[in-house]
DNA sequence: CTGAAAGCGCTAACAG
DNA sequence: CTGTTAGCGCTTTCAG
């Protein structure tokens, strides 16, 4: 790399000089200022980063810390997040939590040494389970600014989350609308708030429906439990069933496959709706209908968020930001 | 964050006498390097990583430039290589080109100014369409090392890809070993060099199979074009394909959908074999046969690759790694 | 055993 | 208008 003193030597001039010039200093004169950027020019100068940085005590750079990126919404979350900051100007650095506490921890740890200027983070399963938040309160009282994504805890700092528990009723109102009488929710993230939420929207919207009178039925598929063979067991002992509700990414696609095998027509004797955005649960037949997240907004807000933040723009309070959900209707539902 | 010189202060030693004890110098006494220690653990110091990198000129941070985050076979290769470069204490900066030289361009350029030891990448498909080295080039003449995965470049760096060329070939036989008359491939990816290579292992093998005598079929599904109806079109010409062989991640499961829609017996009357790694198309019914290409393998060996360079351990040559892939066969071949 | 000083590349008072 | 100096936080000679 080329530096301001080696510009500085060939144009016999200071140091400084040359810094000025290139930051269109008034001190310097017109003449000055074309020599050295042209010069720069030429040799490809390059300010470097890391004494930018340490000068400023700003890295223009975000850390990211996902569960797990080969979830369809994390991937498009990151994939937001990285669009958006790019374009204002800042990097990001990835950290995966691998839904563990101590990665989490780890990764958390390791980038507050002055790596990056603040978090953008959805936390790990077992943070969640476990209630643990030491390790976020830590950075938050070095005063390093975080946002929270999805998966929250209940700290003062900016969040962005979607109404899981509307977004679920009112997919459930939809099926109770389409006359559907048992209607079964199905969850691979129960030990999740969000999972809690949403399975929430599920019962109160049950409850409220004075005209079926249905018992919920709740499959909750632990870590070690086999998806496909969970969902073959509800048709079995449940055969009845007309009406589902997936709140997670995959689960709606397996109960479609496995519905369409066992003869159910779809939607016409029950109707499925999954939970996540579009793209990967777009390639069934019948195309799923889903509960769409808008995780491309919620990406793009925190880092919005994040960047108001660290300009200060927004002052002491924290803000939590709710992300409008959308229920689309495709061909697993009437 | 607390500094050498804050500790330096409340301990009344040199600041030089604290960075020592804390690396443990043989310089220091014993009972010195305790005090420090321990006020330094109290104090939760942490060495400012800005200044690290400013004195030693590394970074521990690799870029990783790719094409699409949203597919799979990226995702899946990031997840590897955060992994791996986790594991080696090195973080990663991730740029997203979404398949445009102009951003591959800008990210190589931005990131070349001291933000990494080195890059790993797979480039944009326009840069492989209109042929473009240029930006790569000035980076390798900077003497920045860059390992190039998946999708290459005829320049001089190191690589790690798969035996495309192979991979199509022993499938395409395994269909001609089931007595399939009517192969046809299906590729998204005809622009790419990696498509290329796979159409022309299927190629090879339909040619050298004397019993057969059959025509290649070749449905080249570009960027304008509707999948689906595509494919549809191909059911509707040639009713009497009896095997698919798909080189990209998504056409497999497509055409498997509307295979089965239109009444075909998957796999008695028809085999399908796709390509990519395996998770988002186990959600299928049958289970698609695939091509895996190992991409964790590919992940980590760039990271390795890219670590060993940064340590000096390989000398000046580069390599080439080539990572086996395997014919994985479920439910729709015999 | 400890400290002073220099320097990584840059910016910004302050002097001239 | 240009240069000198100091300092961001750290490591590393070199003196003491």
């Amino acid at each position: 790399m080329v530096t301001l003193k080696q510009l500085a030597e060939q144009l016999n001039v200071s140091v400084s000089t040359v810094s000025k010039a290139l930051n269109n200093s008034e001190e310097i004169s017109k003449d000055t200022i074309e020599r050295v950027k042209e010069l720069a020019k030429h040799l490809n100068y390059q300010p470097n980063k890391m004494a930018l940085s340490l000068k400023s005590n700003k890295t223009k750079t975000l850390g990211v810390i996902i569960p797990n990126i080969l979830n369809h919404f994390f991937a498009k979350a990151l994939y937001a997040i990285e669009m958006e900051a790019s374009k204002q100007g800042y990097n990001i650095i990835t950290c995966v939590s691998n839904e563990m506490l101590s990665k989490e921890e780890n990764s958390l740890q390791l980038l507050s040494n002055g790596s990056v200027d603040g978090f953008i983070m959805s936390i790990a399963e077992e943070t969640q389970v476990k209630n643990k938040t030491d390790h976020i309160a830590v950075i938050l009282n070095q005063g390093i600014p975080m946002v929270l994504f999805d998966r929250v805890v209940d700290l003062d700092c900016d969040k962005v989350i979607i109404d899981d528990f509307g977004a679920s009723y009112e997919a459930t109102k939809h099926l109770l609308s389409e006359g559907r009488k048992h209607i079964v929710l199905i969850s691979e993230i129960e030990e999740l708030s969000v999972g809690k939420l949403r399975t929430n929207g599920y019962l109160k919207a049950l409850e409220e429906d004075t005209t079926s009178q249905q018992e919920p039925i709740v499959i909750h598929v632990g870590k070690d439990d086999d998806l496909e063979e969970t969902i073959d067991n509800l048709f079995i002992s449940n055969s009845k069933v007309d009406g589902i509700l997936s709140i997670d990414n995959t689960s709606g696609v397996v109960a479609l496959h496995k519905a369409l095998r066992r003869g159910y027509k779809v939607p016409e004797n029950l109707s499925i709706i999954g939970f996540s955005d579009d793209n990967v649960l777009a390639y069934t037949d019948p195309k799923l209908s889903t509960i769409s997240q808008h995780t491309f907004d919620i990406g793009k807000s925190s880092v919005k968020l994040m960047i108001d933040r660290l300009q200060k723009k927004s002052t002491t309070t924290h803000v939590t930001k709710t992300i409008k959900t959308n229920l689309i209707l495709r061909g697993t539902t009437k």
